[in-house]
DNA sequence: AAGTGGTCTAGACCACGAT
DNA sequence: TCGTGGTCTAGACCACTTG
């Protein structure tokens, strides 16, 4: 018994561009990416167990359990054993703000919550270059927030976020301050879109007139510029954001393997 | 059939506080590195098939499979269907360069070769700072290089590398210059050092007048300050490096998941 | 005790590369 | 044609969590 018709390796991918050949296991995975992007399991939430699954798309246990290995690696479901395997999220997570390399240059240091601090909030047309990046055609319009991030009373981080104005229509500067957490939580409770993945470009600036009076720092200050595109299910880009971190006391850690 | 009795889980870990259980294919993976870290198998060559290894450990070849998953992930091993199992190589490989992320910033530019210029190989006594980073003594001799890469002609990157002494006994400025390719190559095939992995600390710092001069830009640039500590088999520290980045026509590229 | 994910095995067959 | 890694299955048992 290999698979159900509509599963079978030929039909997944018949050009002759393509890979010619798709495992079993790769178009269960991309079944169940469909769903989790349909919502029919929330973040935070659990997934059938894998007997389930099994049963449901006709495999074995075995092809399901690759399926989701490759998932959970790279971050879109996480298991727990004993209790199942459950939907990633960027609320209430231990990890709170995943996607935030910055950290205390000094170990000593006590990392301690940080303050969150938001200066606008506004809904514009995107500029050429914004809607661009956002796979946008230009003129459509875009929320913009700017905010900064504190550790201990100190400003660190200035960041300018774009938006597709179609995915977060409510979105204000209040409902912003009340919600407690990192933002990417707040996108996926309010708005259902959830960050799967980002690429950064990192480089080293000068600090401006603007950007050197909100970080409390003399003009010309060099500052960690990061450009980060974020996808979704799918590889959408659904936000661009340009962040300056001062980097006196922190610093922005990468592995590499 | 479970395992061959000296590799039974309980003898991996008897200890009451690390973690009381330890799969068998850890245990073979285990095994594998201490292979690869006593030269069984050189750089660039095939390690025996998943059926050689599962009849020598005694173990089923999913196991084996499992075990080098791991170390393929890692980039410790490179799996080439039809053709076998190789040990992974800083050298003659197809990407060079594997841990600088550094990369043309316009997207037109063809990256085209790396220049490399050396501008001096010493021997001395550690200094506190590197002899604590590199966990030796405090006055033991390191080797330390300066040396700048260049990209069609501008000078974009300038490091100051420090290698324990007792490592790379006969290196100096002469070999340096003489061999092609990426210094992590010669660690390789010279003095049997491979690089496993390795962390950096990324800030943002200004030029000072030596690195102004010889990156030839003006003091006070903001350059990217890129800290790596690399690591051989075993989580070793065998290098410290500080790079200085000139990020003007370059971005550190980096992703997130 | 029951249900979940995690490990291990054994065997069949497929895709790829070299011969 | 052969040997390699890659996929898929089926079944047994282990480890962890919850009731």
């Amino acid at each position: 018994m290999n698979a159900v018709p509509p599963l079978s390796p030929e039909s997944a991918a018949p050009e002759a561009a393509g890979p010619a050949f798709s495992p079993l296991y790769r178009q269960i995975k991309a079944l169940i990416v469909r769903s989790l992007q349909a919502g029919e399991w929330r973040p935070g939430e659990a997934i059938p167990s894998e007997m389930e699954l099994a049963a449901r798309f006709r495999v074995s246990q075995g092809t399901v359990r690759k399926a989701i290995d490759e998932m959970a690696t790279e971050n879109l479901l996480l298991r727990r054993q004993g209790k199942g395997t459950f939907v990633a999220t960027h609320a209430e997570q231990k990890v709170q703000y995943r996607f935030l390399r910055l950290e205390p240059a000094d170990e000593a240091v006590a990392p301690g919550p940080v303050e969150r601090l938001f200066l606008d909030c506004r809904r514009l047309r995107a500029p050429a270059e914004v809607a661009r990046a956002l796979d946008m055609k230009a003129g459509e319009t875009v929320a913009q927030i700017r905010r900064i991030l504190s550790f201990g009373g100190t400003p660190a981080v200035l960041d300018e976020i774009w938006l597709p104005g179609t995915l977060f229509k409510g979105l204000t500067a209040e409902r912003l301050s009340e919600y407690r957490g990192p933002l990417y939580g707040l996108f996926e409770s309010e708005f259902g879109v959830h960050m799967v993945r980002a690429d950064e470009k990192l480089r080293a600036v000068p600090a401006g007139p603007d950007e050197a009076e909100l970080l409390r720092v003399p003009v010309g200050t060099p500052l960690l510029s990061v450009e980060r595109r974020s996808f979704t299910y799918g590889d959408k880009v659904v936000e661009l954001r340009r962040g300056l971190y001062h980097t006196a006391k922190h610093h922005y850690r990468n592995e590499l393997s």
